[in-house]
RNA sequence: GGAGACGUAUCGAAGUGGUCAUAACGGGGCGCACUCGAAAUGCGUUAGCCCUAACGGGCUCGAGGGUUCGAAUCCCUCCGUCUCCGCCA
């Protein structure tokens, strides 16, 4: 949520900002400054009447204390009242009118963040190079259904297109990984969550993906009570909740989490044929971390979360690149995203197992999320979030980029105390 | 699922229709005094948000609504917490 002072103030700085994310706003901010305006003049007639009521309810029982008769200021009183009431509701509708406004607007992109969309994504360095096969190399579809590791079609079967299972090798794969990150991640000292899969409302508004993305979760109701939840999209939806109208000290920050959840995406309208396999499913595998700090202090964790990040593909020994996303391609709530795309040697392409973001006070203002600082004042926290990283996109990178001739895989050196094997072969069992 | 209790500051908790919500009382924190220092003791101090250039004003007793000139207090709805019983991985 955007400031209103900042709108107030300087709103010419606000539309510019928000143009450079390809969207142009400008008639939503006046149309904020005309009901702000409006709403402060009407709180102000209320507030005026409010202070004459409050006056005269302390007269009424010193008067009848002293035996006189109150019943003239209390028949005045009932005039007093109805327009309080009316004044009050005209004051609720435009507050109300305002932060439906504020809400439509995205967080504003840092000053060093490129304008426009996609296109003017930059890729600020690669790790490794792609790989080159003297062989005819598979697609991570072949390699895992020939090794057993995926099964797409029973997926498809029981949960519809857009779900697999894993099975064998695979799932132990999959978990192999899912160890290794959260190891990393206590190593560094982040703590690690299990947080609740099915959430209320008001994390999904806090996070930012409400009210505008509603339709692109999953939402859970129950035939004998209206109680309403959603299936979480990612662990941050939760991380970023937990200090909700909280006020944290000084001390407390930064506060460093991850946790571990599978991740449920509608995905809707957004398959493409190409993207076969595991590459966008409705539910996949990630540790995501998230930090809170303070509001001078965030560039330094985001550094932080993205060298983690990229640190964790490094190891896996993965070709990738860093991405420093264009203000048109960073979410909706983040000031800053910077991508980590692993190499898709079938697709000839990027793809993203990691997306680093500093919120900043974004999603702070909308949780209330607060902290006392050194100068005994009041600030929002900071919150950043980084995935640490999503599987599925690793896997498909693993098993093409350490595909072997014979359509063995080769298993990355740091997995393999998890896995207790170097190779994963066809026809190897469970 | 059945029955009941509760939600007030940093914590415990009093307040059951007005003139003590800048919240009694107690704990914790902070400051000062005493002390070589500490403990103990004493004194003081310990909200946030909104409007305003300022003076000042308004709001907040889990949330929302109602009754009333006036609600923490009475009524309704919702949310949450706890206890007991039942059921259960």
């Amino acid at each position: 949520m955007i400031d209103i002072k900042l709108i107030r103030e300087n709103p010419d700085l606000v539309k510019e900002k928000i143009k450079k994310r390809e969207m142009n706003l400008d008639s939503i901010v006046d149309e904020i400054r005309e009901v702000d305006a409006a709403k402060r003049e009407q709180l102000g007639k209320v507030e005026a009447m409010k202070a004459e009521q409050n006056a005269a309810s302390k007269q009424i029982p010193q008067i009848k204390k002293a035996g006189g008769d109150a019943s003239e200021i209390m028949a005045k009183m009932k005039e007093l009242v109805a327009q309080i009431k009316e004044g009050d509701a005209k004051v609720g509708e435009l507050e109300e009118k305002q932060k439906t406004l504020i809400l439509s607007l995205p967080n504003l992109p840092d000053d060093d963040v490129v304008a426009g969309g996609k296109e003017q994504n930059e890729p600020i360095r690669y790790f490794g190079e792609k790989p080159k096969f003297d062989f005819e190399m598979k697609n991570h579809v072949e390699l895992c259904e020939n090794l057993g590791l995926i099964d797409y079609e029973r997926g498809a079967k029981i949960a519809g297109a857009g779900s697999w299972l894993y099975r064998g090798w695979g799932s132990r794969l999959e978990w192999a990984l899912l160890n290794f990150f959260i190891n990393e991640h206590i190593k560094d000292g982040f703590e690690f969550i299990l947080p609740p899969h099915m959430l209320g409302y008001q994390c999904g508004y806090v996070a930012g993906q409400f009210p505008k993305f509603t339709d692109e979760v999953y939402w859970i109701k129950n035939p004998t009570s209206n109680d309403e939840k959603f299936m979480l999209p990612t662990a941050e939806t939760a991380l970023v909740n937990i200090h909700r109208d909280e006020v944290l000290t000084k001390d407390d920050l930064p506060r460093k989490y991850i946790a571990y959840t599978p991740c449920y995406r509608r995905e809707a309208g957004s398959y493409r044929s190409e993207e076969r396999g595991m590459i966008r499913g409705h539910q996949f595998n990630k540790v995501e971390m998230v930090q809170y700090t303070e509001d001078d202090k965030s560039d330094i964790a985001f550094k932080e979360l993205v060298e983690k990040a990229e640190r964790l593909v490094q190891e896996l020994g993965l070709h990738y690149r860093l991405s420093k996303l264009a203000a048109g391609d960073c979410s909706f709530s983040m000031a800053r995203t910077y991508d980590i795309e692993v190499w898709i040697p079938s697709m000839e392409i990027y793809k993203e197992v990691s997306s680093a973001s500093n919120a900043r006070d974004y999603q702070a203002r909308r949780g209330n999320i607060r902290y006392r600082g050194e100068d005994k004042k009041m600030h929002f926290a900071h919150t950043l979030n980084a995935s640490g990283l999503a599987t599925s996109r690793v896997i498909p990178a693993i098993v093409e980029q350490y595909q072997n001739e014979d359509g063995s895989v080769t298993v990355p050196e740091v997995l393999r105390p998890y896995l207790g094997i170097d190779v994963i072969k066809p026809g190897m069992g469970m």
